[in-house]
Order: structure tokens, then C-alpha cells, then sequence
DNA sequence: AACTGCGGGTCCA
DNA sequence: TGGACCCGCAGTT
């Protein structure tokens, strides 16, 4: 195993982690590197990037998969893995054309209170579709910091729809608060967000 | 309130 | 032994 990562090796439009031969669990990762790579939003399969250390969005372990954190009793590697996504259960069409695809709250309570809200479009009920893109298991994202760069490594093929990235679902979160703006006691029409 | 990371702990192959 | 996952804690946004 882990010969998965010379699939594409042919067209070397790749990045700087591809380049070069190593795992995030080697004991000596590449020292002294001169080039990183461009933060990566997306994600998707089998890859490795390798960041500057100074890059905000890899300091923060950013994805625009909703990926929680995920306990791997390894305090240099910080691991994560894939939620999936919320969407209409019933598959309804937006305005636009597209469908809903909704960003899972990454906190387990929130979530679960996420669940139970109904589609803002249609109102039928969501569904959260969960992440099997590893061999039946969510995809998961690995970051290590190891001098001047953060080595991430990724591992699955993402079999769902992208959510919504954080961005977008922060922008939201604060339109609609900024609509509904603090309601004391709102007994009815809480259906959307907020609470 | 929700996000993020940590780490103790369980279950299972 | 390692991976998935649950849970609570604490600091941050």
C-alpha cells in the first residue's frame, strides 16, 4: 500500500507535495524546502501539499470541506475528517437552478440541531449526507508543522457534493441575523437560523 | 452560539 | 496497533 500517490506523476503541472517522496507520518519529513505551494481550498483525493508556514488559511487548517477534528492520539499530527453535507431531502430545485447544499455544522450539538430544520426552500426535511470517500469512511486531511512549512496530506476521493465553504455560510449566517436582528422572544418563524 | 484543538477513553479488526 | 468515533474541556471568534 501507500503507492497510491504515483497515479498522475505524467502530467507535472503538480504541486510542490507531489513532487517530492514523503508521508505525513515519516519520522524526517523534506527539510529546507525553497517553493510551497498555493493554498488549496478544494481538496480532493489522494494528494499532499506542502504550505509556508506563514499561510494563514493552512495556519488554521482550513478546507472548504466541512472536516472536524478527529482524535488520532498524535499531538504532531492534526487530523481531520469529512462531514459530508446537508441537503433537501426531497431534492428540491433553487431559484438559480442548483440545489441546496448546506455546510454541516462542524460542533456535534449543533449539528444535531441543524438536522432537525427543514429545508429553507421547500421546507421538507434536510439530510445529512455523510462523507464515504475512504474506502467506505469519511475523507481525511492530515497537517503537520515541521519548521518553515505545513505538510498537508489528504486521503479519499470526496463522494458528495461541496458544501457551502465557511465563507459563504459565515456571510449568511450574518445576512440573516442582520434580517431577523436579535428577536427577545420569538415564539414563531425560527425555522431558518438563529435561535 | 458555534468553531477549533486537545486528549481521555471505547470498540473493533 | 491503528482507525473511527464519542465526550468533555477550554480558548477563540
Amino acid at each position: 500500500m501507500s503507492r497510491a500517490d504515483q497515479r498522475d506523476e505524467s502530467d507535472c503541472v503538480c504541486s510542490v507535495g507531489m513532487k517530492l517522496t514523503w508521508d505525513i507520518n515519516d519520522p524526517k519529513l523534506p527539510q529546507d524546502l525553497k517553493q510551497f505551494d498555493p493554498f488549496q481550498e478544494w481538496t480532493d483525493g489522494y494528494v499532499r501539499y506542502i504550505y509556508s508556514a506563514d499561510d494563514k488559511n493552512a495556519q488554521r487548517h482550513l478546507s472548504g470541506w466541512a472536516m472536524r477534528n478527529t482524535n488520532n492520539h498524535n499531538c504532531q499530527i492534526l487530523k481531520k475528517s469529512c462531514l459530508g453535507v446537508v441537503v433537501c431531502s426531497r431534492g428540491c430545485t433553487l431559484t438559480d437552478g442548483s440545489r441546496l447544499q448546506l455546510r454541516p455544522a462542524i460542533c456535534d450539538k449543533a449539528r444535531q440541531k441543524q438536522q432537525k430544520k427543514l429545508c429553507p426552500n421547500c421546507n421538507a426535511a434536510l439530510e445529512l449526507l455523510p462523507c464515504r470517500g475512504h474506502s467506505g469512511y469519511p475523507v481525511t486531511n492530515f497537517w503537520r508543522v515541521d519548521g518553515k512549512a505545513i505538510f498537508f496530506q489528504a486521503k479519499g476521493v470526496h463522494d458528495h457534493p461541496r458544501p457551502e465553504s465557511k465563507s459563504e455560510t459565515e456571510a449568511r449566517r450574518s445576512s440573516v441575523k442582520r434580517r431577523v436582528s436579535s428577536p427577545p422572544f420569538t415564539p414563531k418563524r425560527r425555522l431558518i437560523e438563529t435561535q
